[in-house]
RNA sequence: GGCCCGUUCGUCUAGUGGUUAGGACUCCAGGUUUUCAUCCUGGCAACAGGAGUUCGAUUCUCCUACGGGCUACCA
């Protein structure tokens, strides 16, 4: 890194409660909490609510919701800009005061024209070297006007960005932008060079798509007399198309995953590993290994691409690994009414049987259905390929092998199975098969005896004799 | 249009002035599981293109192409 220092960190993740919290804002606040954390710094949260007709209530809330479950908690009060307007008119007094921004009375109809006559999207500093009589008569005249901050036309301005390295814009790019509307409100540009000071904020690590506007906010230090922080830009987080990730590419919002019964460490898991990776092989990792093995510096510089399959291998070694237990305590609080009509412990073995065979939560949910429920349908191709001539006899062989079992645990049950299969000859395969799809409606499921086991013989034997019927019936 | 940024298997990435360019996911093939999944083994698959520097460039420089961002009284 270059001279950053890393004493006294202080970062801030700043959205904008415009839509809902999405993927490339959440990896943003993590690498932010992240940086802060392994750097024993502070992280912030800072809501940047400033275009009024935009920025809703509930997308602020649903931000705040998304961040706590990721689990990034701020390290002080949330910062609201929308409460801060007399520190920007300080700020703003002070600049008129000394000259370095100016009102500006061109209507938008006129820049618009001046903009299609000049065939330039920059603005002409129409208003930039007025005299004050000119300017008192159009207040007296109630003009509504902008102000703009006074750049300078030479030189350039750069800023050495931790990861994208120098980035150097001349001056004469910059024209005097926008700083306060018409309305009187400030703009980003603005508000975030005030707040990120009076905040303390040590590094700005915020997405790519900030990069170009940087240049102006150093400008807006300048003419403030602060001191700028460290800049860091993230790439872009993808869809599969490539495209810059929307609303477009379904589940995009933070929440979407959370109801879709993903949880936040797989999830937080592999967004670190987008655009980041810890210098050995190593990609299952926790928070904690996360925070204690990050560094900015090795974060890419190009966009990353969101691959949902990587990500429900990486959900699906969360859940391998994860206690029982806690499984159930999740799926209870996405759906009370789960498996309430058995056991908890009959819910527990449940989800060990199904645990290794699902990648998130909610495919636990929906794949264990037939341990609850008989199966209300058979797979139409499954029971094509299953179904032969002999099946229904073999079927009823086996009712009678397993009526008359004493000992009903997988071992004993899968015993009287090979003893069955070696005394009359059949192939294991013709008889599982059909059996499996009598106990679960299709062919993928656990271990055949496991369920019997934690189904019961009776219940067993029951699907057994009503996929029999089913059959007898078409 | 202008300015800024980027480009290693399909995807996420490692890497070096001389490597059989490594790993992970996906996919495929075997094995284990007398079913399914897990698991194990193996396989397919990449340095955008062109110049230059160099004994030698994926690695350094330039150009081109492609991609992205910004260019708002959005953030």
């Amino acid at each position: 890194m270059k001279v950053s220092q890393l004493n006294n960190v202080r970062v801030r993740f700043a959205p904008s409660p415009t839509g809902e919290l999405h993927l490339g804002s959440a990896r943003t606040a993590l690498f932010n909490y992240l940086f802060a954390k392994n750097n024993q710094g502070k992280f912030l949260l800072r809501i940047e609510d400033t275009d009024t007709e935009r920025s809703k209530k509930e997308h602020i809330d649903q931000a705040i919701n998304s961040l706590n479950w990721l689990g990034f908690k701020p390290d002080e009060e949330i910062v609201f800009q929308s409460h801060r307007s007399k520190i920007y008119k300080k700020y703003l007094n002070h600049l008129l005061a000394s000259g370095k921004a100016y009102r500006c009375f061109a209507s938008k109809q006129e820049l618009q024209s001046i903009r299609e006559e000049t065939n330039s999207f920059q603005y002409n500093g129409l208003w930039r070297n007025r005299s004050d009589e000119e300017i008192d008569e159009q207040i007296k005249l109630g003009s509504s006007f902008t102000i703009r901050l006074k750049t300078p036309n030479e030189g350039y301005t750069a800023f050495d960005d931790l990861i994208y390295g120098e980035i150097k814009v001349s001056n004469s790019e910059i024209d005097d932008f926008i700083i306060i509307r018409s309305d009187g409100s400030p703009v980003y540009n603005f508000t975030n060079v005030i707040d990120d000071h009076e905040m303390s904020i040590s590094h700005v690590i915020r997405g790519e798509d900030h990069t170009s506007n940087t240049p102006k906010q150093l400008l807006i230090y300048q003419a403030l007399g602060f001191d700028s922080p460290f800049f860091a830009h993230l790439p872009m987080i993808l869809g599969e198309d490539k495209k810059k990730l929307s609303k477009r590419h379904g589940a995009e919002s933070v929440e979407s995953y959370r109801d879709k019964g993903f949880q936040s460490a797989p999830l937080i898991n592999y967004l670190a590993l987008l655009g980041w990776n810890p210098g050995t092989n190593e990609e299952i990792m926790d928070l904690t290994e996360l925070i204690s093995k990050y560094d900015l510096r090795k974060v890419q510089k190009k966009s990353a691409v969101f691959d949902s399959k990587k990500f429900s291998w990486v959900s699906s070694q969360y859940l391998l690994k994860q206690d029982p237990n806690s499984i159930l305590k999740i799926i209870r609080s996405l759906d009370s009414n789960w498996g309430v009509n058995k056991e908890d412990n009959f819910c527990l073995k449940v989800i060990e049987l199904m645990k290794p065979r699902s990648d998130s939560i909610q495919d636990i949910m929906i794949k264990s259905h037939y341990f609850y429920d008989i199966p209300n349908r058979y797979e139409p191709n499954d029971h094509k390929k299953v179904w032969k001539d002999n099946t229904e006899a073999i079927l009823k062989d086996i009712i009678v092998l397993y009526e008359s079992s004493e000992i009903q645990n997988s071992q004993n049950l899968e015993k009287l199975f090979k003893s069955f299969i070696q005394t009359t000859g059949f192939g294991s395969g013709q008889v599982m098969k059909p059996m499996r799809l009598a106990l679960c409606g299709s062919l993928t499921g656990p271990s055949l005896f496991e369920l019997m086991e934690l189904l019961g013989i009776e219940e067993s034997i029951k699907r057994i004799s009503l996929y029999i019927n089913k059959n007898r019936n078409e």
